[in-house]
RNA sequence: GGGAGGUUAGCUCAGUUGGUUUAGAGCGCUUCGUUCACACCGAAGAGGUCGAAGGUUCGAAUCCUUUACUUCCCA
């Protein structure tokens, strides 16, 4: 049967991902006879659909779990998702009002039987696609942070942190989603550049007919929420206010001013006005100075009742409204533009209101000093580590974790209310009955009396217990599971949740398992489009992975997006990266036709000796690279180290060293090595491109049944004898094919040109070492050696060695002699820096004696080249 | 505003404790080349003085200072 010259990897992908899941391949359970090795997934949206982050993240995770499965460890890849809180509630509320539904009009129980339609019909969907990237996960473990068991670990962990004292309810000032309409944390707010406008508005100085106070605001809006103005007690300005008040424009309600030393002079006029219902500074001057809270806005974002005026309108067209009216009373001095900054929701990209709400929160502090420790000492690793200091900062500076919303989709919060208006935290409601009776004293409560807490807990608040929950560790926390696979190996993430969710994980696993969840984290940048811009959905830069992968192979897009992927570092998606990819496919796919069409003939002696000694010790070095770049977590370096090995040392030199002639039959021996050879380097490549490399595995020979290269040993170096001395003598034998093929170049001979060698060389064993090599790759016919060259002849200088190419009629006797005259002179220039170098008696006195050393040697070869090129003019 | 990075070939990046001249890699580019695995290919080649300025040193991309630009985190 005869191969096509291009690798298809449409149907080979599917078939060999069938093969592994029914081998089991991917299954791991505790195994004492090996060491385990354990990644959890960063469990992605519930409904979400695969884009390119996931590719380059689970491409990077799948890279570390088949080499730790090949390297003979129990490798353990825990799938699942997350069941996304805000975002997925987000999802079906927009979906139900497509239908005409709107969420107020359906109970909890009403709402949460659509979303779970929902999840079960798109759920997962994710999932599926990560198998047609190759990813070898252990599907059977697969998890969903919403499913009773992780619920239940959820709500385990509530009870024990609320009765720890960890988590408590209190009115706070949170960051308020008026889109949303829920509390989020702080980690879910992000800050965004705007051009606003500064208003200048007039309160009237009560019993002082036309006097005034101008405060400066950007949200003129909530003046009707204002307690006080409060001013800087050293501003002379307004000294004379002392014990006054002022009339708030429009409202007419009359507040104090105060006098605080909080007030920055130079900001806008000086003065400002106090409204702690929205805006946390405001908030803690009006508890010191003991005054009022007026909240103005309703969960929505309109103005409600207390408001007075502009009653149900939304905050921005009030701001506007307001302005035209202030300034139609003469209240409005002006408006002026500044750079100024506005919160934002990250789900739902709402303006966040500060607002004073009664909420569940967790305290941060006890935790976030071990967490911050493990990082500090290297328990955890961070890769690259720069993100130690981000780390750092965030820790030490920790606040409060709100951790309750008002929203459905979630852990319902297990706090139960009683009709004294107390409440009792529990499992389950039954617990929660049982403690409401111990609390009160009154036997006859029933579970009717109860009522349970609305809000459900923050997405985050499931996925920092992953780690652990996968392995059933709160519901089982002795297992065998958790004892063997906990604490997991490395984790592979994203930045950007590297507070919401691993120093959050890190906090649990210290607090749950007294040891941190994962020994390496490794960050992975972002993938952006080639003039690196984020990739979204509206700019329509973002291709579909699984295009990608039906056009390039998912082993062309996995190697494709490695390439280019240090870690930290963002991803210039291009889709030349993936055009690389497939066409490194391709090579591999080739040299294994090469090989494949070899007709092996036993008669035949053994003449590759050399070639074959070489590639081994370029191999074992590249074996040697791998495994550090490896340990060191340098993912696109592996790579580049087993691309460079398989096209330039494999294809272009190896495979050319030992091919024998156009339908000739190869010897053996040869053919064995270059066998074994091409098996190794589909290992070495197996992590990177899994499917290609189960081909050729199977192509290459009759395999038993469980002979996978999924499964073979991961290679290990060993170090051939005199392994430096082979690679550097064919280093110089290599450049003289390089030579001969510099030449052919510039006299445009074509590369099939019969041409014979002259050597001029105190290395002449050498050259006859490695006759058949340079005879085969220069296309030589014939090598010589003399004392000089033949008068017709190009020359090229080696080291202190001269190799002529007679060729009559082909030279050009002064271009000869300026190309030769040029290296001289190149020569000499070196040769008299290094001169300058050795001659400098400080120097000579400093320096270490084998960078004296280095430096004497560089002399000497450089006067060796200048001797020969010096003849080499002479004969010309 | 505070903090941490980055600035090396057209692009994306390496460059370990300062010591190979003409500072490397991949991609791209240029020239040449299709009977003999692969044009998703082969051969050869061009291209940077390491953001700028100053300093330490026999010697600096590498250490120090200042500065410019830039990314990210926090406010």
């Amino acid at each position: 049967m005869s191969l096509a010259t291009t690798y298809s990897p449409t149907d080979v992908e599917a078939k060999w991902y069938q093969r592994w899941q029914e081998q089991g391949f991917f299954k791991a359970k505790p195994n004492p006879k090996k060491k385990p090795y354990t990644v959890v997934i960063p469990p992605p949206n519930v409904t979400g659909v695969l884009h390119m982050g996931h590719m380059l993240n689970n491409t990077i995770q799948d890279v570390l779990v088949r080499r730790a499965r090949m390297q003979g460890k129990e490798a353990c890849w825990v799938p699942g998702t997350d069941h996304a809180s805000i975002a997925t509630e987000a999802k079906v509320v927009a979906l139900l009002k497509e239908q005409g539904i709107n969420k107020t009009d359906l109970t909890r129980e009403e709402f949460l039987a659509h979303a779970f339609a929902w999840k079960d019909k798109y759920g997962g969907i994710i999932l599926e696609q990560l198998k047609q990237l190759g990813a070898s996960c252990d599907w059977d473990r697969t998890r969903f942070t919403m499913e009773p068991d992780l619920t239940d670990a959820v709500l385990r962990v509530f009870v024990d942190l609320y009765n720890k004292g960890l988590i408590y309810r209190g009115v706070r000032m949170v960051n308020w989603d008026p889109e949303g309409r829920t509390a989020i944390s702080d980690e879910e707010v992000i800050a965004k550049d705007v051009q606003a406008k500064m208003y200048y508005l007039k309160y009237a100085v009560v019993g002082q007919e036309g006097q005034f106070l101008t405060v400066a605001t950007s949200r003129p809006e909530t003046i009707m929420a204002d307690v006080a103005v409060a001013v800087n007690p050293n501003d002379p300005r307004y000294a004379h206010l002392a014990g006054q008040k002022v009339r708030i424009p429009l409202l007419g309600r009359e507040i104090p001013v105060i006098f605080d030393e909080y007030v920055s002079m130079d900001f806008g006029t000086g003065a400002l006005k106090v409204t702690p219902a929205h805006d946390l500074n405001d908030y803690e001057l009006g508890v010191k100075h003991n005054l009022p809270v007026i909240d103005i806005l309703a969960d929505n974002g309109t103005l409600n009742e207390k408001a007075v005026l502009y009653v149900g309108q939304d905050r921005f067209a009030v701001r506007k409204q307001i302005a035209k009216d202030l300034q139609e009373v003469g209240l409005l001095e002006k408006i002026e533009e500044y750079a100024s900054i506005v919160q934002t929701s990250e789900r739902t990209k709402a303006v966040i209101e500060p607002k004073l709400s009664l909420q569940w929160f967790m305290k941060m502090e006890q935790m976030a000093k071990p967490a911050l420790e493990a990082v500090e000492n290297d328990t955890v690793r961070l890769h690259p580590p720069k993100f130690k200091n981000m780390y750092r900062a965030w820790m030490e500076n920790v606040r409060d974790w709100c951790i309750s919303r008002q929203l459905w989709w979630g852990q319902q919060i297990p706090a139960y209310y009683l009709p004294d208006g107390t409440f009792v935290v529990a499992l389950t409601a039954e617990d929660a009955l049982q403690q409401a009776i111990a609390q009160t004293g009154k036997a006859d409560l029933t579970l009717s009396d109860l009522r349970q807490d609305e809000d459900v807990l923050d997405t985050w608040f499931s996925s920092w217990l992953w780690p652990i929950s996968v392995f059933d560790g709160f519901k089982d926390p002795d297992n065998a599971d958790i004892n063997y696979f906990y604490p997991t190996n490395d984790l592979v993430t994203g930045p950007d949740i590297l507070f919401f969710w691993v120093a959050r994980m890190i906090m649990a696993g210290l607090e749950y398992r007294q040891e941190v969840p994962f020994k390496n984290v490794y960050l992975t940048g972002i993938v952006r489009d080639a003039q690196g811009r984020k990739m979204s959905k509206q700019l329509g830069n973002s291709p579909d992975p699984l295009d990608l992968i039906a056009q390039y192979g998912a082993d062309g897009v996995r190697t494709g997006m490695l390439f280019s992927a240090p870690a930290g570092n963002d991803l210039l998606y291009d889709v030349k990266l993936v055009e690389q990819g497939r066409n490194f496919s391709n090579k591999l796919w080739n040299a294994f036709r090469l090989v494949k069409g070899w007709e092996a003939d036993a008669s035949l002696p053994f003449v590759n000796e050399k070639a074959v000694t070489w590639f081994n010790a370029r191999l074992q070095a590249a074996i040697v690279e791998m495994d550090d770049h490896f340990e060191k977590f340098r993912m696109s370096d592996a790579l580049m180290t087993i691309y460079k090995l398989v096209w330039d040392d494999f294809c272009a030199m190896y495979l050319e060293m030992v091919k024998p002639a156009y339908q000739h039959p190869i010897d053996a021996e040869s053919l064995r090595h270059t066998t074994a050879y091409l098996e190794t380097l589909l290992k070495l490549l197996h992590p990177f491109m899994p499917f290609i490399t189960e081909e050729l595995w199977h192509e290459l020979a009759e395999r038993g049944p469980r002979d996978y290269v999924t499964v073979a040993p991961w290679p290990r170096a060993t170090a051939p004898a005199h392994s430096a001395e082979t690679l550097t003598n064919m280093d110089k034998a290599l450049a003289i094919v390089a030579g001969i093929r510099a030449v052919r170049n510039q006299k445009n001979l074509g590369p099939n040109k019969p041409l014979t060698l002259v050597a001029k060389t105190e290395e002449p064993q050498l050259v006859t070492d490695y006759e058949g090599i340079i005879r085969k790759l220069g296309s030589i016919s014939e090598v010589s050696f003399a004392e000089a060259g033949p008068a017709a002849s190009v020359s090229f200088v080696l080291g202190g060695s001269e190799f002529f190419i007679p060729l009559e009629g082909h030279i050009d006797m002064a271009a000869e002699r300026t190309r030769l005259e040029k290296e001289l002179e190149y020569a000499q220039g070196f040769r008299d820096s290094v001169q300058k170098k050795l001659g400098n008696e400080k120097f000579a006195q400093n320096a270490k004696p084998e960078v004296l050393e280095k430096e004497r040697q560089k002399l000497a070869d450089a006067e060796a080249k200048i001797a020969a090129l010096e003849q080499a003019l002479k004969g010309l």
